[in-house]
DNA sequence: GCACTATTCAAGCAATCGCTTGATCACTTG
DNA sequence: CAAGTGATCAAGCGATTGCTTGAATAGTGC
C-alpha cells in the first residue's frame, strides 16, 4: 500500500523529470529557442546552433519524446516545430526564470555588449507608441523565414546579412530600431553597428517575436506558417 | 567577431540548461514539489522522498546552485525553502505543461486510482461554492507544519495519522471533503477510503494548496511561516 | 535505375550523474 | 568537555549522457 503510493510518485516525478531533461542541455535549449522563433529544417538548425547534423538529430528526438516539438516529414526535409502554443509561453516562463534568478545570465550578456560597446538597447516600453505611432523605421533583421512566420506590424523585413545592399534605400531622416529573436541575438547589434556606422540613428530593440506577443500586442504574419 | 557572437551564446544557453538540469532528476522535482507546501529541514525531506539523507542534501545543493531553493541554518538543522515565489509560479506551470503533454503522467494516475477503486475525485469548480459557503467539513489531512504554513480558509487541520482518532469529532451529518498537496498526493486518498469504511460521505478534493493559490483563491496562514 | 541529399540509426568513447559509504564539520545538550 | 545529532563533504561505483563516426534509409532529379 505505502509501496504502490511509492511507485506512483516515482513514475510521476520521473515524467516530470522527463519534461526537465529535455531543458538540461544547453544545445536542446538553443533549439528550442530558435523553434520559438518558427518552423525549421534538421540541417538548418545544425548550423545554427554549430553542431553536426546527427547529434541536433537526436537532440530533436529528446525533445520530440518530451512533445515539446513535433516533426513533418516534407519531402526530403524534415520540418520541426513546437508541439502546441503551450510550449512557447511555457518556454518564454522559462527563460524568464533563469534571467531573473541566475543574474550569472545578466552578467554574461552585460559584459558582452560592455565589450562590444553597443550603447544599451532601448525598452520596449518607451519604444513601443513610436513604433506603434510609425514615427520610426522598423526593421526585422531575421531571416525571411522566421520574419514570414510571425512579425511586428509595420516591421520591414530586411535579413542582417542583405542589410548593405539596402541601406540607400532607407529614409535617413528618422530613427530605425532594430530588433532580431531578443536579448541574447546578435544580429540586431550587428545591424546597428553597420546603420551607425554608415551615419543613421539606429537603435536595437532588445526584445523579439515572442515577447511581443507575451506583452499581448500583435503580431503579423505575412505568410500562414503551415498552410 | 562570430566566435564571440558564440560565447554568449554558449554560456546563457548552458546556464539555461543549468535550470533545466535542476529539473531532470525524478527525486529533485518531488523535492521541489515539497518546499513548494512549505518550508522543511533535510531530513524530513529525506524522508518524504524516501532517499538517504547525504543524497536528498546533493540534491538540494543542485537545486540551490539553480536558485530555485535556499537554506537558512537554524541551530542544528538547515531548513531549505524555494528562493521565491516566482519559483512556486514557475513550478506550476511546468507541472502543468508536463500533465498536459505528457498523457502517460494522466494514464498513470487514472491506472492507480482505478485500482484503489478510488471513486474519482470532485473537482474545485463544482466544490469551491460549498466549502466557502461552508456546507461541508472541510479536512486538511497534510502534517501540521504545512498546514501552518498555509491552509485552505476553514479546513480542521486532521493529519491522516490522527484521522482515526478524531473520527468521533467530526459531524456524521454533513459531507467531508479532504484534501493534501494536490493530484498526486495519496494521503487524502486514505482519508477518503477511511472515513467512508466508517460511514462518512466523504470526497476528495484533487488540488493542493499551491492549486488553490495559483486560482487567486484565498490561503490562510495560522502561524507566520518564518516570524 | 543511379547519383545525390536530408535525416536517422548504431556503435563507441570520454565525461558526467546518481547513489552509496564513511569521515568530517557545526551546533546543542548533558 | 564529552556525547550526540543534523548536515555536508569526499571518494568511488555503475549507469547514463553528449558527441563523433560511419552506415542505413527515404525521397528527389537526372
Amino acid at each position: 500500500m505505502t509501496t504502490t503510493s511509492r511507485d506512483l510518485k516515482n513514475t510521476v516525478y520521473e515524467h516530470l523529470a522527463r519534461l526537465g531533461k529535455a531543458l538540461s542541455s544547453g544545445p536542446r535549449v538553443e533549439l528550442l529557442d530558435l523553434l520559438a522563433q518558427g518552423p525549421r529544417t534538421v540541417d538548418d538548425l545544425a548550423q545554427q546552433v554549430g553542431q553536426s547534423v546527427a547529434n541536433t538529430s537526436q537532440h530533436l528526438q529528446v525533445l520530440r519524446r518530451a512533445r515539446l516539438v513535433e516533426a513533418e516529414k516534407r519531402g526530403l526535409h524534415a520540418v520541426y516545430r513546437l508541439a502546441h502554443p503551450d510550449v512557447q509561453a511555457f518556454f518564454g516562463a522559462f527563460r524568464r526564470l533563469a534571467e531573473d534568478r541566475l543574474l550569472e545570465i545578466q552578467d554574461a550578456t552585460r559584459r558582452f555588449l560592455a565589450e562590444r560597446d553597443a550603447l544599451e538597447p532601448v525598452d520596449a516600453d518607451r519604444l513601443v507608441a513610436r513604433i506603434r505611432a510609425g514615427e520610426v523605421t522598423l526593421l526585422d533583421v531575421r531571416p525571411p523565414e522566421e520574419f514570414a512566420a510571425g512579425h511586428l506590424p509595420g516591421a520591414l523585413s530586411v535579413p542582417v546579412a542583405d542589410l548593405a545592399d539596402r541601406l540607400a534605400t532607407l529614409p535617413r531622416d528618422r530613427e530605425v530600431v532594430a530588433y532580431c529573436r531578443g536579448p541574447y541575438c546578435v544580429m540586431a547589434l550587428d545591424a546597428v553597428q553597420l546603420l551607425r556606422a554608415h551615419g543613421f540613428r539606429a537603435l536595437r530593440l532588445d526584445e523579439g517575436v515572442t515577447d511581443w506577443r507575451a506583452r499581448g500586442l500583435p503580431i503579423t504574419t505575412a505568410l500562414q506558417p503551415h498552410p
